[in-house]
RNA sequence: GGCCCGGUAGUUCAGUUGGUUAGAAUGCCAGCCUGUCACGCUGGAGGUCGACGGUUCGAGCCCGUUCCGGGUCGCCA
């Protein structure tokens, strides 16, 4: 049963009410967020996206009060009335509109409902699994509102900032040819072409190139993208990105520009001035100081490289590492002496290996010496030099792991932010904004034997390491960025190569043959031969900038229907099965049933 | 694919060494109540202990398998 909403028109929201408005006759909607009936005297309040406002009725008015009496929890109200101030000692000082309320005249019930599943509260404990079968339910709690608030603020003001500079936004289509390199992608079978599928895009990296190739000079778009990988608390298969592409622009010119941006967003969102120009790092240097290319430069606990002073020490896990090209570095965890008990060493040893470092080992400096496990490996000059190094003092713990570079970086870079985290060493009000350049080039692939692209096979070399292309493809730095906000990758971009032949060279490094690169990425370089402006752009990940700027862990909290980890949805149930009918259109035959 | 954590009234949780009829709070329903705002008071209903199998005289608890959710490593140009 429901009444109709014919005749009555909205004037307010609810919180937008307030003492100016007494004397005023408003009309209010919203869902029912809370009801007390004291036996003559009821009070509803009304929610909406705004916020909430107390409806009173009693029996002067027996049949509009009978009525109140009949609503429930998140019954959707219309409610006409008078706003008058909330007598002596009936004021609420804990609610935005508790001075006032609306004394009704009309009540009409729009739509009943049942009792949800859970509360539609702030702060809700709810198990999330149960928020997301019914994230419709859960989208009306007050901190989803506004984290979605929030969210299309930073659109907005990602729009108004990209139009002012000249950007066009454009889209960019969703089916569209697989590339073999990158993520994983997700396949759309083709009904018309017998045998052929489109992907969903990874992003709209060629697209955003080509119009550049066009003219249009410089581009922005808010752009749907998608990698089918596993997820993660801020990576989800579906995410959206808020992507860019300049004509006629170096690394500077892009870099000085987004820091224009972000800081914008930061004095309009936060009221927040960042300070610019960001700090530069470049990406050798953020791993050696760091042991990773996302630093967070919020503390220390850096790391050193030991390698030169246990060269020949007696232990064989470190000589031994060495021997193999990799190198053995450390963190100090300057007086964290008395916290670091034994059990914990062991949890840390125990957490290092999750990054497949085989062993963690330590120094501490206690009032009456150096305790250490490895201490009979070590010459007392060796100690010292190790100590020296570290600026070691009593009451520090000196972390030490040896491996393979990548192992020694991901392991140490790791328990960097791990001990940080635990021992509350951050000062969350910061925000250490900071650009990594000067990214390798390549990788090599040991599992393909070849060189990958660290980037993407579009990104420009470093003009003065061109040559090395030929020589040493893995010393040839690219002209690539990073953005970083405390520690997480906001976004990153890069000058694209704009020349034909150059590209068509990257693609000979990476191993294709010159036939596979023109039949993936012919439509490309073949634009290239027409004139080509140079040209580079970035983008960023947004759901997660969103996250972030909303001081949040979980990237699904400021999407509104999020997937869950095994990529399905629970509200929807997507993925499905499909008829046969609709398979057998697809030309597809699927596997059978184990 | 690996590792770790979780699943008990609608919800959030407790549940001792394996032992009577599985509890609390809150929500829900009914009655009373004219200034509440976590309204109050009285009463009531509400359970496939994720599922399946095993051990046992006896399983929410122990074992195995499996499903679901979370975190993470690999993966994510």
């Amino acid at each position: 049963m429901y009444e109709s909403i014919k005749g009555l028109k909205r004037t307010h929201r609810c919180g937008q009410l307030s003492s100016a408005n007494i004397g005023e006759e408003v009309v209010v909607m919203g869902f029912t967020n809370s009801v007390r009936n004291l036996g003559g005297v009821n009070f509803i309040n009304l929610r909406d996206i705004s916020g909430i406002v107390q409806l009173f009725f009693n029996t002067d008015t027996p049949e509009l009060y009978e009525k109140a009496a009949k609503v429930r929890g998140e019954y959707v109200l219309a409610a006409k009335g008078v706003v008058r101030a909330r007598g002596e000692g009936a004021v609420n000082k804990d609610m935005a509109t508790g001075d006032i309320e609306i004394e009704v005249n009309e009540l009409r019930i729009l739509s009943s409902a049942e009792t949800p599943p859970f509360y539609i509260e702030e702060n809700s404990d709810v198990k999330e699994e149960l928020r997301l079968k019914h994230r419709f339910l859960d989208l009306r709690r007050p901190d989803m509102q506004r984290n979605l608030i929030m969210r299309h603020n930073i659109a907005k003001i990602a729009h108004d900032f990209f139009d002012e500079n000249g950007f066009l936004e454009i889209e960019t289509p969703i089916l569209v040819k697989s590339t073999p390199e990158g993520a994983r992608d997700y396949v759309v079978p083709s009904r018309v072409h017998s045998g052929k599928f489109y992907a969903l895009p990874q992003s709209p990296q060629l697209y955003k190139q080509l119009l550049m190739v066009s003219g249009m000079d410089r581009y922005f778009q808010i752009a749907k993208c998608f990698r089918d990988e596993d997820l993660r608390a801020d990576r989800q298969p579906e995410f959206t990105q808020l992507d860019m592409e300049l004509s006629f622009v170096d690394m500077d010119d892009v870099m000085e520009l987004n820091e224009r941006f972000m800081q914008r967003v930061f004095k309009e969102i936060k009221g927040i001035d960042i300070k610019t120009p960001f700090l530069k790092m470049e990406y050798a240097e953020a791993m050696d100081r760091f042991g990773s290319d996302k630093p967070d430069t919020r503390f220390g606990l850096e790391l050193k490289n030991l390698s030169d002073i246990v060269a020949n020490c007696g232990f064989g896990v470190f000589t031994g590492a060495l021997e193999n090209g990799g190198s053995v570095r450390a963190i100090n965890a300057e007086g964290l002496g008395e916290k670091l008990t034994r059990k914990t060493i062991d949890a840390l040893g125990e957490f290092v290996k999750t990054y497949r470092a085989k062993g963690l080992a330590w120094i501490k400096l206690n009032p009456d010496g150096v305790q250490s496990p490895i201490a009979k490996f070590l010459t007392e000059d060796e100690m010292n030099v190790i100590l020296e190094r570290m600026n070691a003092k009593e009451g520090d713990v000196i972390f030490i792991v040896a491996d393979k570079n990548n192992v020694v970086f991901d392991s140490l870079g790791a328990l960097r932010l791990e001990i940080a985290k635990r021992f509350d060493l951050i000062d969350k009000n910061r925000y250490d904004f900071l650009w990594v350049t000067n990214f390798p080039l390549l990788e090599y692939d040991e599992e393909d034997g070849r060189y990958v692209a660290m980037h993407h096979p579009f990104t420009c070399p470093n003009d003065e390491d061109i040559p090395l292309l030929d020589t040493d493809p893995s010393k040839v730095r690219a002209k690539a960025y990073d953005i970083i906000l405390n520690g997480v990758e906001l976004g990153g971009g890069s000058i694209r190569i704009h020349d034909a032949q150059l590209q068509e060279k990257m693609f000979g490094v990476l191993g294709f043959t010159k036939e596979q690169a023109w039949d993936r990425f012919g439509f490309l370089m073949g634009a290239f031969k027409y004139g080509t402006p140079p040209h580079g752009g970035m983008a960023y990940g947004f759901d997660r900038m969103v996250m972030l700027i909303a001081g949040l862990d979980n990237i699904r909290e400021v999407i509104a229907f999020p997937k869950v980890q095994n990529a399905s949805e629970l509200m929807s149930n997507a993925p499905d099965f499909i008829d046969d009918k609709q398979v057998e259109e697809l030309h597809i035959k699927l596997a059978e049933e184990e």
